[in-house]
This record gives C-alpha cells, structure tokens and sequence, in this order.
DNA sequence: ATCGCCGCCAAACGTATGTTTCAAACGTTT
DNA sequence: AAACGTTTGAAACATACGTTTGGCGGCGAT
C-alpha cells in the first residue's frame, strides 16, 4: 500500500463519515476502521483530528474555489448585463459538475459546511475565511451588480439566508428524502434541489 | 432548595450550553457545574443525557406551540384574503413575543433547532415530529392558501428553504455578529434579523 | 551489503465522559 | 417525634476517546 494510498483512504472515509455525523460523533477509530488502515495513521499523516478535517475541506474547496474564480473572472469580464440566474447558475453547474459522482461529492460536502457552521469548529471558521474569503468576496461583488436595487447590507443578509437555505437542506438530506417520498411519492437528487432551490434563491434576493 | 428548582436550573443552563457548544460538545458536568446541582442530578431527575435534551425542547417547544396553533386557528376561521406576510408576521411576532427576554429564548431555540437537524439526534427528530408534527401541518396548511399558485411540491421545498435561512443564520450568530460589526459597523438582534428575513421568505416562497 | 529513512502496526497511556452507587440530609406524613 | 419516601452529595465505575510509543518492515542511497 503506498503512502497516498493510505492518505486518500483517511480522507475518503473521514469525508463520509463527518457529513453522516458530525465531527465530535465521529472517531478516529471509526473512521481507521472504516478505511481498514491502523489508528495511528491519522496522527502521523495530519497531525490530529483537527488537522484531518482541515485536509478534508481543504482537497475538495481548493480545485473548486480555483475553478470558481475563474468562471467568475470570465463574468466580470463580460460586459453585457448579468443576471442573477446566470451568476447562480454558473456556480451551480460547477459543484453538480459534468460527472455523475460530483453531485455526491457536492451533497456530501456542503454537509459537512453545515457541520462546521453550526458546531464550534473556530479553527475551521478561521482557517476557511482566510483561505477562501477572496474568492467569497469575488462572488459577492459580481452579485451586487446582478441586484443593485438591493442595499448591500440587505445584499448581505440575503447571502446568509440563501446559503443557509442550501446548506441546512443537504444536511438534512436523508429525513427529507424521508419525508418527500412519503408525501409526494418521489425520491430527490442534488440537482433536483438545485432546480427547486434557483427560483426561491432568485425570489429571495430580489425580495418581496 | 426545592426539586423544582434543582430541575429549572438543570434545564435553564442546559438550554444555553446547547445552544452554544452543541450536543455532544456540552459534558453533563459543564452543565451541572454551571448550574451549581450536582453531577448525579441529571440522571436522577431525567435518567439520561437523551432525555435531558428532549426536556429542553419540549419546556421550549409545548407551550410555544399550543399558542401557535391557537393564532393559527383564528386566521383559519377569518375568512378574508390571508396574506404570506400576515401569516408570516403572526408566526414571528409570537416568536420574539412581547417581552425582552423571548427574543433571547427564541434566538436560543432556533440555534438549539440548528443542531438538532445538523447533528444525528435521530431520536430527537423523531421526538419533534411525533410531537408537534400537526402544527407543522397546521400551518403548510395555511400556508397554502396564501400562496395558491405555487404547487404544493413547490411549496414543501421553499418552507424547507426557509427554515434552514432562519436556523442556519441564527445558528452562526456569534460569528455573524463579528462579521456584521467589522463590515457594516452595527450589530444585530432577533428583532433586525426578523426585519431583515421576512422580505426574503416572502420573496423566496412567490419565486422568481 | 549496510545504513538511514519512511510508513505501518499493535499496544498502551492519560483523560474525559455518561452512568451508577450508597450513604447522608431533607421534608412530609403519621 | 418517628418513620418514610424523596432528593442531594461525593466518589467510584466502565467505557470511549485522541494521542503517543517503540518496534518492525521495506526501499532507495551510499
């Protein structure tokens, strides 16, 4: 078994494992078993657990953050008028991707964003506002001009309330996808969310 | 000093830890100690730590709810065109109640409510939905009628987006606090955030 | 071939947690 | 006032956790 191996092992199952339960409910000796490496794994390759959930935001927000910004270069550079449905859109293609195991990854990863938002996970918070604030900043900006009737303290919340709205429904994923099949008789993907969660996203910044 | 007493302090200082660190991150001897009870307390008057966190909801949650559903009632029985906002302001206004100690309560609750979808307290989501699953009911049902172009399937989706604005922002208040006052130099309170969230239901739910 | 480094493993360590125990104190009833 | 059930108190218990340790094995460089 070669190094990165073991590495991607540790962060294949602690990714899973933290959006199914949280960070304080996982163990590392839940998660080494799971991976079928020794528990002493995770100490000598990251350090800590704190250390290892950093690593695993860290493997899926960097490609993607980079990804972001890049697309997000192209729509400052645009000069056309930008509509919020197109802003939101881009970004939504690019975490549900081209693939068919990116809309998992996506579901699974902004679980774990709601995880680290709603526990005290200071140094997460900490660590993801310094590396990933530019690009947030970036994005924030573009949408101010896709909504300049909106005051930009109003702008502010309504990005809060938006995430909180993506977030707070993939972490409940599986009562939801309890409940929808029993009263609507339908199963539920990411993109579905994603298609349903558009138009109120884009009525809710816009406001009443 | 009386069991009432021994009990009210137990759950007072369990309600607030909660809230702050989380389930699993709250050891029954922060709260005893805070509390000033002894360790054994907890188990002695609700058996288990499970059973503890249950009692929190259900002070919080039985009496809120019993008056929820009795304004609720009363916009059933008025026949005139029931407004989105008017429902929504009814719901809000019995939340952040007339006193200056609910919106405290409330903004606790709510984070207590983050954790409780975000963390795998199965048997806690189990406990609300049996519970106090007919309010919710209750109220989708008026709701409906405030909003009678959006199909029911539609409907349940933007609820469902909406409670994670309202939970996930009031989840991350601490750290929305510190943000809010270094970016737009002002804080922020139950009240402002119920200001500012209602704009954004309302549009949310009509859709784009 | 040998040395040194790196990754792996089983085991143990120290600590913190939820829970249990049992005697003492309290309050009510008789 | 005595007896009883109820509540509190200090301590111990069993368990699970994150972390550390020291030895073992392979592999490339010297």
């Amino acid at each position: 078994m070669s190094q990165s191996d073991t590495v991607r092992r540790i962060l294949d199952t602690a990714e899973v494992l933290f959006a199914q339960k949280g960070f304080a409910e996982t163990s590392l000796r839940a998660i080494t078993g799971k991976a079928g490496v020794n528990l002493a794994a995770v100490n000598y390759h990251f350090g800590s657990k704190e250390a290892l959930i950093q690593a695993v935001f860290e493997r899926y927000l960097t490609p993607f953050c980079q990804a972001l910004s890049v697309k997000l270069r192209e729509l400052e550079l645009d000069d056309g008028p930008l509509s919020l449905e197109r802003l939101l859109t881009v970004a939504s293609r690019l975490a549900l991707g081209s693939g068919t195991e990116e809309p998992r990854r996506a579901m699974v990863f902004f679980r774990l964003a709601g995880q680290a938002y709603s526990q005290p996970q200071d140094h997460l918070r900490a660590y993801l506002r310094k590396h990933y604030g530019d690009v947030f900043n970036q994005f924030t900006t573009l949408l101010r001009r896709t909504a300049p009737d909106v005051p930009p303290v109003e702008l502010f919340w309504r990005v809060h309330f938006s995430l909180g709205a993506v977030i707070f429904t993939l972490s409940g994923m599986e009562s939801l996808q309890t409940i929808s099949k029993k009263d609507f008789n339908r199963s539920v993907s990411a993109s579905d969310i994603a298609q349903h969660l558009l138009p109120f996203v884009v009525g809710g910044i816009k406001g009443n």
